[in-house]
Formats: C-alpha cells, sequence, structure tokens
RNA sequence: GGCCCCAUCGUUUAGUGGCCUAGGACACCGCCCUCUCACGGCGGCGGCGCGGGUUCGAAUCCCGCUGGGGUCACCA
C-alpha cells in the first residue's frame, strides 16, 4: 500500500521519495485547528477520527495549535478546543497543555524554527523571491489570454539578479515561494480516496514566507507536521487540492534533511447542512456547544460524530467510545458527503442515555435542572431527593437531557405553584370534575403510610375504572392534568407517590375548584 | 473557466462480479404492549442518476454523460 515515488529533483539529484510506511505504535497524527470561533463540529469529527486512528494503532495523537493569525486567533478560542476535546474523551499524548518531545505546540512560538527552516530552503534553493502583486499577475494572465484564475505564472522564477535589483531600489519587498520542479509528479495515493493524480506541471509555485518575513500556513504547516513526525494526515476535502504543493514542500524538507518521508494523507468528506451546503459555522447545528447545552452526553455526540461518514457495522450503530477506535479503520471512510441529521443524532444519543446507570442519569441532569431553573442552584438536599426518585421515570423518554427539564418541573412547584399548559383545561372532558371528585375521595380514604404507587393505581382503578366504569384513558386523563399540568407526564401513579398524599390531594383540589365543583369531604 | 473530488431508500450506511426479487439504522405510516408519552416488539413505505461497454452474469469493473461539491489568497 506504500507508495514510492522515484522523481527526479531538477538539476540536482535524483531522489527516491518515500510516503510513510508506520504502522501500529509508530503511526502519529495530529489535530491542528487555527483557534478562530467556536468548536464546529466538522471540525470536532477531524479530531475524533485522528484520534481514533492514534487509539486503533496505539500510536500518538499530537494536539497542535496553528495560531499564525493574530487577527483571528483568540485565546477564547483555544480554551474552547480544549474544553471539547476534553468533553468528548479525545485526549492527546503530545502538544498543548501535556508537552512532549516537540515543544512548543503553539505555531506562535515556533517562530525562530520556522526561521531556520526558511534558511536552509534559501540556501538550497528551493524557494525564490517573488515581487508581482496580485494586479500583475492577473494583468499578464489577460494579456496573454489566460483565464484570470489561472493563478501565478511563476513569472519571478527566472529573475536576474538585475532585475531583483530594480525592484529593491523601488522599495518593493518580496516574498518567497517555492520553485516546485516542473518534472515532478505529485499524485498520491489518498487514504480514504484511493489514487489521486496531479501531473507534473500542473501545480504552480506558491507563496510560503511574507514580504514582512511571516511564514504562511503553506509552509508552517507541513513543516510542523515534518518536525514533528506525523504520519498520517487526516483533514478536510477542502485541503485536498492544496495537497500536491505540500507534497512538493515535503520534497525540498527531505532534500535540506528536515524529514526522510512524506506522510500519508487522508481526505475526509465535508458535513453538510441542509440543502447541498457544507454545514456553515453561522448554522446552530455546527456549534459542538448547542448540542451540549442542548443535553448531548459526550458517548452519544462522539458516536454519531463517527457515523458522519463511516459505519460500524452492517447492522449495528451504536457503540462506545472503545468500540469505535477498535472497529475504525481510515480506508474504510466513506467519501462521500455526510449530512447531519439532528433526529438521528438525537435518537442515538437516546439510546446512550438509557444505557446510563440510574444514578449517572440522576447526576448528569443536575446541571441542566439548575439552569433551567427547575431546581435551586446549587440543588438542594430535599431536591435532590425528589430527583433520585423521579429521574428514572423520565430516563427512557427522554432523547437529550434538556427534556428532562419540562417532563419533570411539575415535581419541584407546589400545588398552588403548579402551571398548566395552554388549553389543557379546556381540552378535559365534560365528565372531569366527576373524576376528580372520585380520585379525590378514593385518595384520601387511603392511609398515608400505604401511599405507594401499586396501593394508588389500585385506589384509583377501583374508584374510576371500576367504579364509574371509565375505560383507563378517561379515568386518568383528568388526574394527570390536575398532578402534571400537562397532557403527558411521567408515569402518574409514581408521580403520586413522589409527591406525597398532602401534596396530591392539594392539586386536586385546585383543578376542581376550576370547575366551582364542591369541596369533597366539606 | 482550469484542476480535483463525489454519486445505493427522504437521510445515513451495508454491499469490492453471482449469497441482492439490494440488508440495517433514523425519519414516516400501521399494529401490539400500555395510566399519557416514551421504551420495547411486529409489519409497511422507500433506493443502485443516465448511456455505452467488459462478462455466462454488474449496484459492484471500464468509458462517456449528467448532476453535485471543492479549490484556484502575501487566510488557515
Amino acid at each position: 500500500m506504500t507508495g514510492c515515488h522515484r522523481i527526479r529533483w531538477g538539476r540536482m539529484s535524483t531522489t527516491s521519495v518515500v510516503f510513510s510506511r508506520a504502522t501500529g505504535r509508530d503511526v502519529r497524527v495530529r489535530f491542528c485547528p487555527s483557534p478562530t470561533g467556536t468548536p464546529h463540529v466538522g471540525l470536532i469529527r477531524t479530531a475524533l477520527f485522528n484520534w481514533a486512528v492514534a487509539r486503533h494503532h496505539g500510536g500518538a495523537f499530537v494536539f497542535r495549535i496553528e495560531d499564525t493569525d493574530a487577527a483571528r486567533d483568540s485565546e477564547q478560542s483555544y480554551a474552547q478546543l480544549v474544553d471539547a476535546l476534553s468533553w468528548l474523551g479525545l485526549d492527546w499524548d503530545e502538544g498543548v497543555g501535556v508537552g512532549g518531545p516537540h515543544e512548543p505546540y503553539r505555531q506562535s512560538e515556533r517562530g525562530a524554527l520556522y526561521l531556520e527552516v526558511i534558511d536552509k530552503l534559501k540556501a538550497a534553493g528551493h524557494v525564490y523571491e517573488s515581487y508581482s502583486t496580485a494586479e500583475e499577475i492577473d494583468a499578464r494572465n489577460e494579456g496573454s489570454g489566460r483565464p484570470k484564475q489561472h493563478g501565478y505564472d511563476n513569472f519571478d522564477r527566472t529573475l536576474s539578479t538585475q532585475q531583483r535589483a530594480e525592484f529593491r531600489a523601488e522599495g518593493r519587498e518580496p516574498a518567497l515561494r517555492l520553485r516546485i520542479p516542473d518534472e515532478l509528479d505529485l499524485s498520491f495515493t489518498d487514504l480514504v480516496r484511493g489514487d489521486i493524480s496531479y501531473p507534473a506541471g500542473g501545480t504552480t509555485d506558491f507563496v510560503v514566507v511574507r514580504p514582512n518575513g511571516a511564514p504562511l500556513y503553506t509552509l508552517v504547516n507541513p513543516v510542523d507536521d515534518a518536525l514533528m513526525g506525523i504520519t498520517h494526515v487526516l483533514r478536510g476535502e477542502d485541503l485536498l487540492p492544496s495537497t500536491p504543493r505540500q507534497i512538493a514542500l515535503y520534497h525540498a524538507l527531505i532534500d535540506i534533511g528536515v524529514t526522510t518521508f512524506v506522510p500519508r494523507f487522508g481526505h475526509l468528506p465535508y458535513v453538510m447542512g441542509e440543502g447541498n451546503k457544507k454545514l456553515s459555522k453561522r448554522d446552530p447545528e455546527s456549534n459542538l456547544f448547542l448540542h451540549r447545552e442542548r443535553g448531548f452526553i459526550p458517548e452519544g455526540l462522539l458516536n454519531y460524530l463517527a457515523l458522519l461518514g463511516w459505519g460500524f457495522s452492517a447492522d449495528r450503530d451504536v457503540f462506545s467510545r472503545e468500540e469505535f477506535f477498535t472497529a475504525f479503520e481510515v480506508s474504510s471512510v466513506n467519501p462521500n458527503p455526510a449530512r447531519f441529521d439532528h433526529k438521528k443524532a438525537e435518537a442515538i444519543n437516546g439510546a446512550h442515555i438509557r444505557a446510563l446507570s440510574a444514578a449517572d442519569f440522576t447526576g448528569r441532569l443536575v446541571p441542566y435542572l439548575e439552569s433551567a431553573g427547575i431546581v435551586s442552584t446549587p440543588i438542594t438536599a430535599a431536591q435532590e431527593a425528589v430527583l433520585a426518585e423521579a429521574a428514572p421515570l423520565v430516563q427512557e423518554r427522554v432523547s437529550v437531557l434538556s427534556e428532562a427539564s419540562t417532563m419533570l418541573a411539575f415535581l419541584f412547584v407546589d400545588a398552588s405553584g403548579l402551571s398548566y399548559e395552554d388549553g389543557v383545561i379546556a381540552a378535559l372532558p365534560a365528565g372531569a370534575p366527576a373524576v376528580l371528585t372520585a380520585a379525590h375521595a378514593a385518595l384520601d380514604r387511603m392511609p398515608g403510610r400505604e401511599w405507594r404507587h401499586d396501593r394508588i393505581e389500585e385506589a384509583l382503578r377501583g374508584a374510576l375504572v371500576d367504579g364509574l366504569g371509565l375505560t383507563p384513558r378517561a379515568a386518568f386523563g383528568p388526574v394527570r392534568t390536575a398532578i402534571s399540568g400537562r397532557r403527558v407526564s411521567p408515569p402518574l401513579f409514581e408521580s403520586l407517590q413522589i409527591l406525597g398524599k398532602p401534596e396530591s390531594l392539594a392539586r386536586l383540589d385546585r383543578l376542581m375548584a376550576q370547575f366551582g365543583s364542591p369541596h369533597p369531604l366539606g
């Protein structure tokens, strides 16, 4: 599988350039975002797949920050990136925060390293001074009948010493471009797409250093990968067209002794939003933290993200983190774009929520209930006791944790504070007052020590179903509304048990009062 | 426009020449379970973009077309 290209290196030498053939523990992958904005699910999916490759092979996962754009980078964004990876449990072996043999791991702190490489590149003739401005390049293309988008024409490659001196005399400062040998074939075998061919001569020289001396992403990204010994580069599909340029740079880096191999590349499919457009940063669904706020648990979101372009098996799509990286193979990543489907995502998340132990689930609910104002912040011991009983009632009813707030709210207020869902009272059947009266009587008759859901059910069934000859639906509907204020609620008898007898009777009283019924048992 | 990538149910994915009258999941629709809603169970709806080849045989291989996307920065 390892590609090996024999290439002629211009007039300098004939070199045998090999792509990495690292396997097992020698595999080194990286995640190298720029800290601009909130973590995007597509970006995190890329991190996830890289992490999975490292864990699958027992290799290393390197976390590097590409903060070379002072205008757009922010410390807040950096913190969010760390937060996102940590939350999902994507731990890194080397990189920011944990250190490692290739420190520093923030590009903003690696300037001296780049300068050194640039000097070597210059000395070996791999880069040259380019004075062309964008306007001049366009003008030359138009003048010679080429489309404007043709791009750079390698004009400055052949500038004489004299011409360079003249430009300098005009006060112009040169950018540095990589000289790509005309006869260099830049094809490669993509880890997810197979052979991709970029014939010799199809790639023009590109800028690697700004006139002010600042190295660009085009240089710094491959240089750091080379310096850090990265063997497999998994990144977004949008970077596919820049791969031939990077391979050309690698040839130069090998020539000057910075590294000895070219990493293998794998281009991951886009994560799409609505329509045929890539999920944009503006789209709320792209925001990882919004999903967390909605109540995705890390296990669930990780599982769903893994499904974006990959499949666990033919008949299963719910799996654990360990099962994921054990089964993951880059070669089985699907090359076509995946659409982010929040319905499916929530279904997967719901499956993970149901798999939680009751205690674990209960604990994870707390922050959501606190921020929704359902319980105090921090939660009181009394509220915690109610929650411990109530949480299991909703565990199989939610697919995201935030849903529990509306389901559980009625348990954390008293009868007078209970709010009724819109239209719920109007929707009650004509016989509702009679049902409520009978229910009240039956419950009131129960000794307090028997106030358990099974006995409550017995009492209510006896009075309403057997006594009034109602269907269970007609019998319990009005009671449910009185107790929860809603049409749909957690299991009724268990809810009554949690509320206790006095509170339950108070709620029945309150709803009966709405109908002007006489107070039972005066 | 040049170059590059992609193409199986609505969505996602299985399928690497015969196991496919194309399998699973989500969504949707029925039914069952049932105190509501869920969960769970059962069933249904629904797909290989088109045209040529290769082959005894093609969703699978080749070519073309069509469609979609990306990229052509002194941004990353």
